[in-house]
DNA sequence: TTGAAAGCGGTACCAC
DNA sequence: GTGGTACCGCTTTCAA
């Protein structure tokens, strides 16, 4: 069907077009169009017959250079192959989309180069908002950038030196120091625990639990049993494998992208055979729980509420829009330790 | 807490005072800040000098408003869940990051309401062109509603009655053949094949490349074989699990959300003990490669080539922006058959 | 090569 | 309650 009669100069209806039609001006058009509660009756019913009758669209350029607000919010990610992220960014849009926010994304591809030039993009593009979830967060490039920001920000499980906003962290420390309890407690006391970089606050989380459970629970701290990864090709789970291997630790606490996981268990069932988890070694996984799942015996797992993460996010986000100088807030996120069989006693 | 105060306050340095800067009218500050040639080399310098000093950022909304362009591009998929559209999200907006183009996500949740509700935020939002994938592609409202979109169109892997766009279509057909023929030379005859509904263009692909498969090789085309699926949610692996061993196929090419497909060799596992594959089925799967690694043994599978995808939608829809009423371009995505010990001859 | 000025399409203040 | 109008910041003729 070809495009409505209506307009025939082939460009979209102004609110001058809707004004005219209605018979009112431009300023009353407005006030319906707005929901400015001081209008008539039948103005405002005239004014909104004209506007569906011309398939009016407000133009959202015009309102943003106006009322200086782009209904733009940015989630700046390392990237998607983090499966994450992709639910998160789901529910996310979706909520945002209540309060008339859309979602634009910059991947970084895990790189602190990327993460600046998102940032660069984000500002040039004049967002009313972002969520960060850099790929690095000790990078003093970056903080000084975020310092010089404008807009609000909420941070997604990254803490940035000198820099206090909003933030929703994950309490991958609790876990894992629970995750040791629970194996501490079927005997074992080498356990290996695989940690991100320094720069990254999970893998701070995972150190710092790795020091202070062993600690608590008197448990080997051999630091060989510290497993440093990067998280950024799957090819890596098998050095984590063969390390895990290494160091003879009899139960591992492990997490990563799905990708990675996948291939770590792989190497450790060709080293240790098939029946490794749990006679050969007693296994905790942090992420998907459909990696637990696939796995034969299911595997006991760590997992995100990826809800009430988008949730948080979501609601940080619009409050900071709606009071700018409110209290900074910071939610910390829980992880629940699922039941599986690939834990069992220290043989 | 109020917001830190090394955060700058105040109003954003407008071409104003750029201009003032530099000595210059607004004219030439603009005409150096857009590239325009027709600038005297020490202009250009003064300007470009006193914009870095401000720390200037053109306004979008005044430019956009201006130039009738807001550099937004979107992207409507059903839902990141499907692990598909997460590395072609990452990609997509690298590619179109590279024409100052930024990617504004839109997740239906697997609806045909959503697709709408999408497609209308997405027309409110005066973008400059949009990737559609969405839920369904037999909806008449939908149809409708991209008829009288004035932006450009990239459809992803859907076909919607009486609309001749720009496409990238996944060529699910000769994979799934392909698939076929491997099983039938290794002497297969029943043969289940997983199918979405009649109305997504993967759905149709696998249905008539059954029925077209099963009659060129002469196998059993037994209704019971064509198991349909919504791919909704991952417990409905199980349904097609039992189908599958209900229907007494020796082989079976199941394609679908990786969390379905997991849940689906697990249950086949459960019915079909640990040594299933390929002894008591022979199996190709269509998907991430990360779940053939994952399986043992790993799986034969049938794996999409995000970069293509991406690289193929990013082209385009830039060549679709620049040049409005170019002819109709159709891009036909291969798949790949990759080897795996998932698939066996005839027991 | 440069500057003056006319809008782009809304919003919101002000006067009636 | 309504209309007139200044203005948001930038791009782009048009003259000089």
């Amino acid at each position: 069907m070809p495009q409505p009669a209506d307009q025939p100069t082939g460009r979209w209806p102004t609110l001058i077009d809707v004004a005219r039609e209605a018979g009112v001006s431009r300023a009353t058009a407005s006030r319906v169009l707005t929901g400015s509660p001081r209008v008539s009756q039948a103005a405002r019913e005239r004014v909104l017959e004209s506007a569906e009758r011309l398939n009016y669209r407000v133009n959202i350029a015009a309102r943003s250079l106006r009322t200086d607000r782009t209904g733009l919010v940015g989630l700046l990610i390392p990237g998607f192959r983090n499966d994450l992220y992709g639910p998160i960014a789901d529910e996310l849009a979706a909520r945002l989309r209540g309060h008339d926010l859309s979602l634009v994304l910059g991947s970084s591809d895990w790189s602190a180069a990327g993460d600046l030039r998102i940032l660069e993009s984000f500002t040039a593009r004049g967002l009313e908002a972002m969520i960060l979830a850099p790929s690095i967060d000790r990078s003093t490039a970056l903080a000084a950038a975020i310092t010089h920001l404008r807009t609000p920000v909420v941070l997604f499980d990254r803490e940035l030196q000198g820099i206090h906003r909003d933030s929703v962290l994950i309490d991958g420390r609790s876990a894992i120091i629970e995750s040791l309890g629970r194996l501490a407690a079927l005997g074992h006391q080498r356990i290996a625990v695989t940690a991100y970089g320094p720069d990254l606050r999970p893998g701070r989380q995972a150190r710092g639990a790795f020091m202070d459970g062993t600690a608590e629970l008197a448990l080997d701290d051999d630091p060989s049993l510290l497993l440093r990864m990067t998280g950024l090709h799957p090819g890596e789970g098998i050095d984590i494998a063969d390390a895990i291997v290494a160091s003879r630790a009899t139960a591992a606490v492990i997490g990563g992208p799905t990708a990675l996981l996948a291939t770590c268990l792989r190497r450790l069932r060709e080293r240790l055979g098939r029946d490794a988890f749990p006679d050969r070694l007693s296994l905790i996984a942090i992420g998907d729980q459909l990696l637990g799942d696939l796995c034969d015996p299911p595997l006991a797992m760590v997992t995100r509420p990826v809800d009430r993460i988008a949730t948080a996010l979501a609601d940080l986000l619009v409050a900071r829009i709606l009071h700018p100088t409110g209290p900074v807030r910071t939610e910390l996120i829980q992880l629940s330790l699922n039941p599986g069989a690939s834990i069992g006693p220290l043989p």
